[in-house]
DNA sequence: ATCATTATCTTTATCGCTATAGTTAGATTT
DNA sequence: AAATCTAACTATAGCGATAAAGATAATGAT
């Protein structure tokens, strides 16, 4: 690795001089700029991140908590983590917690002693059953901000940026019930994650407000283990006979029942109407083709840099937090029939 | 932050009685090692990485560059990447390339300077395409090693770890023929990634070694555009009415098919038996379930960890490069005959 | 001719940490 | 009692870079 040392004992000159003549000072004459900065290229001279980071005070670098990158949805986000990032000039350190608290506990430990200028996560499953926040709070309080997407910790300060949950389920149930849907069913793969509670609510309060249902709201939880959703999703539909409505809040599920229907008799749209949650392509793999409650993955990203930016650059003028909500859409396809 | 000086200045004593306390010096008294490491764990005092990886010129963190995080057998392989280094300790920052050849390049300049020990990366499609290497090379020559996993640029000396994808698709395609498949087509959608090419070529030597196979090769290029590759799939089925054998070789073409073809009428895997390659859990959103040639990628990236890792800590005794082969399953399920 | 002013550099200190080279007071040796 | 040793620290330099404070010679002002 080349240094300015390195060019200034090429050059004879001194160490700073190398230094100012780079950032084109004006204190240097046009002559050794030009000078220095032939030989800097020549050499392919490139300044020392690291270095730059201790005298300055801060690292150019976000730190970022995926639970779990095979989640589609997760690496989406990433995604656009790293797009807005990249535009706005940071790095990202990415680790993954893999839904354990531990592991999350330790990478905020590892990194917020000057390694990131600030985090973007989502809070681990194992985190939020068991309510832990100290970590979470301690990191805020050493000054390093934390930005949080989707799963988020209500009672811990700070920036966050979610989907309305809530919403997105009132509406997605909504457009079972407007076909005339008489037997809607929720099919919870998520356990208690804080959305899965949100999306349930809605749900709910779907079937509540609208005279016209009269059945109770039917809440099936089965396990998110792709060896076993199969057999459970058909154990569903073969016991449910007059179920005409399926709402699934998570990403596969909805594509693995309207192939399990169709292959059993039951025919999507018009005997079974299916909706799901989606952030990715997969509703192309079943026919027809999966009506989905779409979340915007990326944008999700790119707005949590935002405002981890933004707060990170006007640390002093400690604004309050705010909580941005990011758009969804609903894409209706085959498996509903208000297409 | 809490530094070494503020727990100095806390106990009255010198900055490097405080770090020499910390690692147990024997020049330090037990007393004050107690009271040192006391205040330390109070004031909850971390050492600063960045401070550290500048004085030991090293920084326990490797450079990661994902061509495209949507694809999942990327995400596997990140997976396995971060599991892999923080088990030896180090961390990674990520990078994606998008396919694009000035951001792999930008984020290989952006961190050879310090910032990371290594490169852990799969060269994008556009580097490949117009096989570019001099960055490469570059960055080699300025002692930051690089690990080049599944996208190899064969003519870099540096480490590789690859599937045997000659080797996978001969297998595959073997497969078919056994089952006394008359018109075996392979699709695709790979383009001139240097993996396709592989595939294609043990798909036509597989061809070539059974005699008991009459027909010639063909193998057709598709789009890998989500949006349309179920009508070109269709097309090819439609139009290929007595193909009854297809050879997929990306992740998700061959659940669209299956799905396409039962939809079509024509009877998996009776009429056409139908083999993909895979690196997720999709399989299971096709009926019969889709047989795949399974690419272990966790597996991938650890191997790449520890090749890299390897070299790191043993930088001066300049070991020849090497290229690791991970190993391939062929899972069998319903989309063939030999279930 | 003397002093002030520039232009153009060089020195020094600092970020947080560690390794090497001092320093000091008390104990041991002769 | 003078010389040597040792335990337990402190001071210094350096990793790479920069900002603030000095230094030096040439120019201009009076």
């Amino acid at each position: 690795m080349i240094t300015l040392k390195d060019l200034a004992a090429t050059l004879g000159v001194s160490v700073s001089t190398v230094s100012k003549a780079l950032k084109d000072s004006p204190e240097i004459s046009k002559d050794t700029i030009a000078r220095v900065k032939e030989i800097a290229k020549e050499l392919n001279y490139r300044p020392n991140t690291l270095a730059l980071s201790l005298k300055n005070r801060k690292t150019k670098t976000i730190g970022v908590i995926i639970p779990d990158i095979l989640n589609v949805f997760f690496a989406r986000i990433l995604y656009g983590i790293e797009q807005e990032s990249t535009a706005l000039g940071y790095n990202i350190i990415t680790c993954l917690s893999n839904e354990s608290f531990e592991k999350e506990n330790n990478s905020l430990n590892l990194l917020a002693n000057g390694s990131v200028d600030g985090f973007i996560m989502s809070v681990a499953q194992e985190t939020q059953t068991n309510g832990e926040v100290k970590h979470l709070k301690d990191t805020i309080k050493q000054d390093v901000p934390i930005v949080m997407f989707d799963r988020v910790a209500n009672d811990v300060d700070c920036d966050k940026v979610i989907i309305d949950d809530f919403n997105a389920a009132f509406r997605g149930t909504e457009i079972l019930i407007k076909e005339g849907r008489k037997k809607i069913i929720l099919v919870n793969t998520l356990g208690d994650l804080s959305v899965g509670k949100l999306r349930i609510l809605g749900y709910k309060k779907a079937l509540e407000k609208h005279d016209s249902y009269k059945g109770d709201p039917i809440i099936i939880d089965i396990e998110d283990d792709k060896a076993v959703l199969n057999d459970q999703l058909e154990n569903i539909i073969t016991e449910h006979k007059d179920m005409d409505g399926l709402f699934c809040i998570d990403n596969v599920s909805g594509v693995m029942s309207v192939n399990i229907a169709q292959r059993l008799g039951k025919r999507v749209p018009e005997e079974l109407s299916v909706i799901g949650f989606a952030s990715d392509d997969i509703s192309h793999l079943s026919f027809p083709h999966l009506s989905t409650i779409t979340q915007h993955a990326e944008e999700i990203g790119q707005q949590s840099v935002r405002m981890l930016v933004a707060r990170l650059e006007n640390k002093n003028k400690g604004i309050p937090t705010s909580t941005a909500t990011v758009d969804f859409t609903i894409e209706l396809r085959g498996s509903t029939l208000n297409k």
